[in-house]
DNA sequence: CCCGAGTCAAGAGCAGTGCTCTCGATTTAG
DNA sequence: CTAAATCGAGAGCACTGCTCTTGACTCGGG
């Protein structure tokens, strides 16, 4: 893909690789706010001060993991939308594409969707990767709806006030879907967050863990809930 | 409540009380991860060495923190429930009260919903402040059972394999209720929390940001699809 | 009343952190 | 070929959590 120019310009790429690859594995095992320029430059051999020249800071450092993870978790899940049959499917293949990603990457997992670290502000180049999960579900919505499997549900409320504009800027992503299913779409979206969230963080200890049957049963409810046969 | 025995314990009591206090402070402008035993040692005017005669080490410290936080939101969501009229406006009005306090002590939220601190291991001490809101609200679903007002849906499956004996735990907190109604309680407890993890992490900016008409409905249809008439 | 036991704040010190700046050496580009 | 850009190394600053020791204080039993 990059036939880096200069050597000069191979060697940092392959730097800044090597970089990035010793700060998640510490990540893996110590945490974000434990992780530590000065052991990542350690493991590589270098001196704490040299990192500075490809990372100006251990925040830039910790960005750069976030989009790598936010990317990492997307393509999983459009991969998982795209080798799908049925709508459904797609739908539910995604959610465990999402729920198996966290558990193999509790700490990446924990650095994009825990509490923000400290004083540390997402900057923009984080929000596109962070949109992919969502865009791979309102475009198996989108689908569903050109296909026909996918039935409104007659009791959802419709929309209205401030919602309607909201749900609207989903709509342009998913064509023709109704915003009532859009609205209930988001519903789930954040049912499975908090879920996978509450699993990971050992919030369900004491009930519903080990939470594979709890995770297919309400995956499995909120597809119905939203419409997708 | 103390009428704390000697001056020396009174002076104990007070200065726990204050390190609390301070370090709460500290909480609310830095975050969970910059909270630095020398900047609240600095701001009793105490030296940071005495600090440790209080607490043993930063993790105590953040675990009083932790217990402290469940404690006022597990208190402020049983008067939510107790201060409301039917089953349906109480379970509505828990949902409002963990938003509520949520945004108004949003690194206290972080702290005990978020990612786990670095390497730190919950103590049991939690895990019964942890439960309380949930108890308020299996409290709710137990009362609605039994005035008759909790239609369980139809179209619910019923839970079988192990989710029989994991709801069953459940049901001895809400004697009567079903278990197919549990099973829908705990996925609405779940997208209560990453609905508003997600508004406070700063997920749903460029969607459904403000989201107070998304809250009010998502918590309306669902306390619906629980059975809450 | 008094004295030993327990408790306290203070201070020095250790190992670690993020980050800055300077200094030669090397590589690139004109 | 030379000037500019880039590089790794090292020293150093201001922090952090935490430990240990020291001298002063308070408390309770005799």
């Amino acid at each position: 893909m990059n036939a880096g120019r200069t050597a000069r310009d191979r060697a940092r790429a392959e730097l800044t690789h090597e970089i990035k690859d010793a700060a998640r594995r510490q990540l893996a095992t110590e945490g974000a706010e434990r992780l530590s320029l000065r052991a990542v430059s350690r493991e590589l051999g270098m001196v704490s001060s040299a990192l500075y020249r490809y990372f100006p800071s251990r925040d830039d450092l910790l960005t750069a993991l976030i989009i790598d993870a936010y990317n990492a978790l997307g393509a999983k899940a459009e991969t998982a939308a795209k080798n799908a049959g049925t709508p459904r499917e797609a739908w539910l293949a995604v959610c465990r594409a999402v729920r198996a990603w966290a558990i193999e990457h509790p700490q990446e997992y924990a650095l994009i969707y825990g509490s923000p670290v400290a004083g540390y502000k997402a900057p923009e180049s984080t929000i596109e990767p962070a949109g992919r999960v969502a865009i791979a579900l309102l475009g198996i919505l989108s689908q569903a709806q050109a296909s026909g499997v996918l039935v409104p549900p007659e009791d959802a409320p419709e929309p209205a006030g401030l919602m309607v504009e909201q749900l609207g800027v989903l709509a342009e992503m998913a064509p023709g879907v109704p915003l009532k299913v859009l609205a209930r779409a988001m519903i789930a979206l954040t049912q499975l967050y908090g879920m996978v969230s509450f699993e990971l963080f050992g919030q369900l200890v004491g009930t519903m863990d080990p939470a594979d049957e709890f995770f297919a049963d309400a995956t499995g409810q909120l597809a119905t809930f939203i419409g997708i046969g």
